[in-house]
DNA sequence: AAAATCTATCGTATATTTGCGATAAACAAT
DNA sequence: ATTGTTTATCGCAAATATACGATAGATTTT
């Protein structure tokens, strides 16, 4: 991909509410955040149970949605529980809501 | 791509806001409808001004808002008259809130 | 020590996205 | 009729996303 300027300077709310828009753009992660909205927490095995897709594929998709900043994983071996990360979860609330004004 | 099931049914609502979440999902186009929401509608030349994209560019990301639904053209020759699709917004914003809680 | 459980990551294939320049299409003005 | 203006679309290239099976790593249980 060819760019016709170095690097366009968005603002950093532009940039953040985008970011979270992109995690938010798949059905898959609306469902696993739905999921965790109401359970509050949940095991990458639960969801595996609970959705038609492989575990490598669910695996992938947590790993969005942590990268984006909207959910975050302890580790409580032998497994993870993964839950909502309330902080950036506020920002991302705020952030939309501003944006639709 | 291989699909372990035919198709996966979300829920309507999960599909239309992971839609609306992935025509969000870019920089440039949440600085168009910014763009769009203060000046109420605009025309095509305006972004290419604003906006250091090519003007193909800018009509593409111009052509997936309008595919999402987020806006709407109005031909007005030789130009066409972009405005936020004042119904789908509406729904996006109750979708994203009720999403948030 | 061995087996079982759980999850991340690697490698691969395909689809989609993002960007550009060039061109086409639609209309207005000359 | 020709020219200019405005915007969409085509064709291309590179990057990213989506899905899978296989495998590796960590920890618990046996």
């Amino acid at each position: 991909m060819k760019r016709s300027l170095e690097h366009i300077q968005y603002t950093d709310d532009t940039e953040t509410l985008a970011r979270f828009a992109k995690a938010l753009g798949h059905p898959t992660r609306i469902t696993i955040l739905q999921y965790l909205e109401k359970q509050s927490c949940c095991f990458t095995g639960d969801l595996v149970d609970v959705l038609p897709f492989s575990q490598s594929t669910i695996s992938q998709h947590l790993k969005e949605l942590k990268n984006a900043g909207l959910i975050q994983g302890e580790v409580n071996p032998p497994k993870i529980k993964y839950c909502i990360h309330q902080e950036n979860w506020k920002i991302a609330k705020r952030l939309f809501k501003s944006f639709f004004e």
